[in-house]
DNA sequence: TTCAATATTTCATTATATGAAATAAAAATA
DNA sequence: TATTTTTATTTCATATAATGAAATATTGAA
């Protein structure tokens, strides 16, 4: 049996309380659980854990073994960190997820080039606007956007984005053009339901300082590029980040309104979580996104 | 690949900087070693060891993960100590040396009643007069009579002995019997050879003092039992400790002389290596010894 | 009582561990 | 220099263990 693995099937068994969770944030079967859990309480010849089919309790040997085992895991993620810090070709398993939108524009070009540079480091993406449980799915560095969240995470900014208020000309010719932002209450606001507020669009005017402004309409998405077609559809009028909208007001399919108003400026953040030493892909694909995002 | 196995592998390498060395302190083949060490360097993606067919020296790298390997294999036995110490069933393999002559005559009961108490508890003896690097050999508790070596660890007393000098009645018929210890020069002395000083026997009285004396013979033995049955067989005069005499004094088969004088005594100790926790089955055996042998 | 959720057992398959024997390489010795 | 000795490595056949799918058992909830 290998010691190593049952101490960290144990110990995850032991935070979730539940084999079945174990097992998925692992990536093993259930049955293998079970098989750690049984050697391990064997070779130790104590009961870690007084459970049925249904429920988990965990014995007061449980509680020593998991005290223990966490100091140990985290001494030999430390061992090998530092070993493969000495590495002049780094070698590991990056979990990195990104937003969406973001991440099909911006990322996608920074991966290519980043594996190329470190061919041993196999990166596992996920492309989700969820907000993941970094030490839940057992992501090493998650790009959010907005307000970030508690705060015993590391966050690094990455780049801003800023907001344009756009509609395809067919819509603007069809509906009329809004020349304040109040005037599009009248409209067909296609909304972003990820948003803080996804039906109080908010502007910057020197002489009216903020402005909330209620908008409605028949569609809302949480995924910025599909409310970005449909308005290159003439569906409706969209308040998207530039790096969605700028190619379509470019090829002119799309055309920024109420530019007089200033729109709202978010920034990308770089989370991870905090340790003595960041494992070396995961410093370097940090720091490699950092520069590649400087220059956008 | 069993991280701790390749770990503890390792570690044992770098110590003795040897392959075969570690190979056989830990009881699997060389082959496995080189395995171990390779698959190791390999998850690692850094060499250990620089190493050709005859020599090995270890890199920045290797001391590096020594340092780590070290506490990490440290933290976990005394995780495994403190589980196992909360069984009922206290499971275990436990090495012990044991002075032949001793083990045999006090050792051999109480390892068979041990035995019957904690039939989980494998014990490993090894009967030998040679002072055995507890380290090295990986032995948890070593029975030495005598003086006392380094101080790294721990000695607990266990019995007191007293030497005797006797021969057998047809010896002492034909060559006369020694009336002071220095009769002793003109006589067949068989002397023990792992005795700190073979060839001269000490003696005290209360006239006198210490009194050493030279002595020698046709015979000298690294086993008391032996030397004892020479005696017995009439081939010359003995000093030996009581436990291995008496059964022939009762019977017989030996007479004691020069026993107006004291005869040496000496102490047996229980020695081990010194810990924060002893692992139970250590602690066990050696409270049970002391117990046992605190009647004798 | 039935249903749903979860742990466990069974079983066949695959992967890994293992050491004996052969091989290679380097120092010691003749 | 040639030979021997010592030690690490590779090869290979075999035994052992790991693994998950499927079936089974168990328990709380509906």
């Amino acid at each position: 049996m290998d010691k190593f693995q049952a101490m960290k099937v144990f110990c995850r068994v032991y935070e979730a309380e539940s084999f079945k969770s174990a097992s998925e944030t692992l990536g093993i079967s259930r049955p293998m659980v079970t098989r750690y859990i049984n050697t391990l309480e064997e070779a130790l010849g104590v009961k870690l854990l007084q459970r049925n089919t249904r429920n988990i309790s965990i014995t007061h040997a449980g509680t020593l073994y998991y005290k223990h085992g966490i100091a140990i895991l985290e001494a030999l993620e430390e061992a090998e960190n530092e070993l493969n810090d000495l590495s002049n070709s780094p070698k590991g398993r990056l979990k990195v997820s990104v937003p969406m939108d973001f991440g099909l524009s911006y990322m996608v070009p920074i991966f290519n080039e980043f594996q190329k540079l470190y061919p041993d480091i196999k990166i596992d993406v996920d492309f989700n606007d969820r907000r993941v449980d970094l030490t839940e799915s057992g992501v090493d560095i998650a790009v959010r956007g907005g307000a970030l969240g508690g705060d015993q995470f590391v966050a690094r900014p990455l780049t801003e984005f800023k907001g344009y208020v756009c509609a395809s000309p067919e819509y603007l010719s069809t509906f009329g053009e809004p020349k304040t932002p109040h005037d599009l209450i009248d409209h067909n606001c296609l909304r972003y339901s990820l948003a803080p507020s996804p039906n109080q669009w908010s502007f910057m005017d020197g002489k009216h300082g903020e402005m909330n402004v209620p908008v409605s309409g028949s569609f809302e998405a949480n995924n910025g590029g599909a409310l970005t077609r449909m308005a290159v559809e003439g569906v409706g009028i969209i308040y998207q980040p530039g790096f969605l909208v700028d190619r379509y007001v470019q090829s002119g399919q799309l055309v920024p309104i109420l530019t007089n108003f200033c729109g709202y400026v978010g920034k990308f953040h770089a989370v991870y979580t905090q340790r003595r030493l960041l494992p070396k892909p995961t410093r370097l694909l940090l720091e490699f996104m950092i520069e590649k995002l400087r220059a956008v």
